[in-house]
DNA sequence: ATCTGGCACTCGGGCGTTCAGAGTGCCAAG
DNA sequence: CTTGGCACTCTGAACGCCCGAGTGCCAGAT
């Protein structure tokens, strides 16, 4: 049949439009008169009430008490950020100020937290920002130093400036000429190669050395690629926690579990990975999957320093959120930070 | 003259006691039924009512409004603190859960995320955390490594399993004996001092290598004083905040402040800073230098793993908290955490 | 000298009532 | 299909009321 999914008509969606942006800035549900006094469609209160009758019956938004006005649901939301919202680019000062404010970062720990601050301040919501993930980077440099006659001192540096360290405890005693010759043959195979790659390209290592000398060898390789493999160690950093205190009236219930989800890198990182690599990811309220976050916004995007994402940063806010500004905001940012750590 | 601070006489302090007592339990102002019901003070409500106009003169308690009861001022609380309340010492399973789930840790990060979410788990308060501080530690080992001919990286490994690391761009190309030669002299003074007193110690290097060389020798050492120096990249952890809900009833007001301290290390380290060493330290309502923790109380100890303490931890928690239990836990986690380090 | 019971007093908070305003749905007319 | 009109609903603020918890004080008991 023609229309199984009944078609919205133009002036609906104005009126959807209208209504996600003035309760985005009054945080109070809209009325059918408050509605054509601020935006002018040319239509009278009453026209204005049939078609939020029709939204409503659709589900895009509903009214809290009989003789209220209207809020947006979850559902309505998604059509505004699908369909109606343009992201809104940030200005010419605030390009600046984003830029100059990262350009000041000293190491890589810097850009993570001065990212973070940022993103907290523009969006006035909760920032979170990966550290540019091993898995992602390629090696830069690997390090191998003795420190004791059968301890060895393992250093990994990726083009991300990301230093990973590790201890490793060898079977016997390990010389100078064998550090430095397994030293130069693993970085001429691993430089510039990405870190899942680097174990693929090592394999035949060992054999390529005495026979007294391979448990060795193997040891600081399977250290090695522990390291490589080590997702785990993927951290987050985090700002604007007390931004929460703007995000409703029904205030300690809603912010618990917030802040509870805040508190597990793990639940962070799997929002986060939920983010499609390149485009900004917009997940509404019910559509998080931990249910802390369920009157919760998450606007996320890969940033990368080529072309490609290396991680991901986003913003949390309440479901009602300046859509345009965040997402504008959040784009802005994930491009200079991504410049930024193409050129360190 | 006699009694120049008028003398509390031995049955107001347990009224004191019991206020402390029962408001940490109830949240609710206390009145003088209610008390010799819970407490057998073997007197009666009038008797405990004259005490408790005393204690209010002194300043010790206060009522919110003319027929309400007593809530503890943080005059009371500190009384109670000094003089009445004894640290709670933990349970044999409670140290035995502790030394268990310490006892997992693989390394010093590992650690410091254990300890802090065991002390907010403990308190079910905010709890705060310092790394190890470079200040305090030793070096066990430091190591230059050539990444490139003018680019040298430097490790330094201290005894709490602290590793930094950091570029050094040098004047000139470095040859490997001239780094390996740097290395041996630089260990050979370091290791086993205090990070501090290194600069000392190897201030006379420079002098000991051809004219030629000096300057690679003095940009290294000034980037290694340097690394010894940085103060601020004492790190810390935290863990708990979702525990601020508990907080009040007067939620957003109280909590706001909090969230934006608990946000700037700065002004945690400067909080932990005030820690005495060695003792454990009560810091109760306005005795917060920071405004923003006007409302809560600090219980903060340093731990170390020697006799000596490298760091501090503690927990923020509101006025109104129990004391002798969190000083307990808080001096066990103190206790156990620095056993830990001195073992690994 | 200190404790105790009694008593009058105060005040906050819960509860029901009222009232105004905002907003709706519906209908009949343009 | 839109509009103005109208009757209806419901919330939230304001008000008044009363109960109860708690106090301070005093006079008498120990």
């Amino acid at each position: 049949m023609a229309g199984e999914v009944r078609q919205l008509d133009e002036r609906k969606l104005a009126v959807l439009r209208a209504i996600v942006q003035d309760y985005v800035g009054t945080e109070e549900p809209v009325g059918s008169k408050a509605l054509v006094d601020r935006h002018n469609l040319g239509v009278s209160p009453a026209t204005v009430r049939n078609d939020m009758a029709a939204l409503e019956e659709e589900g895009y938004i509903h009214q809290p008490h009989t003789s209220a006005g209207r809020i947006p649901t979850d559902k309505g939301y998604r059509l505004f950020v699908d369909k109606l919202a343009e992201i809104k680019p940030m200005s010419a000062p605030e390009r600046r100020a984003i830029r100059h404010f990262l350009d000041g970062a000293v190491d890589l720990d810097d850009v993570v937290a001065r990212t973070v601050r940022l993103l907290a301040q523009l969006t006035r919501q909760v920032a979170v920002v990966q550290y540019p993930s091993l898995t992602r980077s390629t090696v830069r440099h690997i390090e191998l130093v003795a420190l004791a006659p059968a301890k060895v001192m393992l250093v990994l540096i990726t083009n991300t400036g990301r230093v990973e360290q590790r201890m490793v405890d060898c079977p016997g005693t390990v010389g100078e000429t064998l550090l430095a010759d397994l030293r130069g043959r693993i970085n001429a195979r691993a430089i510039n190669q990405r870190l899942p790659d680097v174990p693929g390209l090592l394999e035949e290592l060992p054999a390529l050395f005495e026979q007294v000398d391979r448990p060795t060898v193997s040891t600081v390789l399977a250290t090695l690629f522990e390291t490589l493999a080590e997702q785990n160690e993927e951290r987050i950093m985090l700002a604007g926690t007390a931004n929460l205190t703007r995000f409703g009236h029904d205030f300690p219930l809603t912010i618990q579990p917030v802040l509870e989800a805040l508190e597990e890198q793990v639940i962070l990182l799997r929002l986060l990975g939920e983010t499609g690599d390149a485009a900004m990811t917009v997940r509404i309220g019910r559509e998080n999957a931990y249910e802390g976050l369920n009157s919760t916004s998450v606007v996320s995007v890969g940033y990368g320093s080529g072309d490609e994402s290396v991680a991901k940063l986003g913003v949390i806010g309440p479901t009602r959120m300046d859509y345009p500004g965040t997402m504008g905001a959040v784009r802005a940012v994930a491009r200079y930070v991504g410049q930024i750590l193409a050129e360190s």
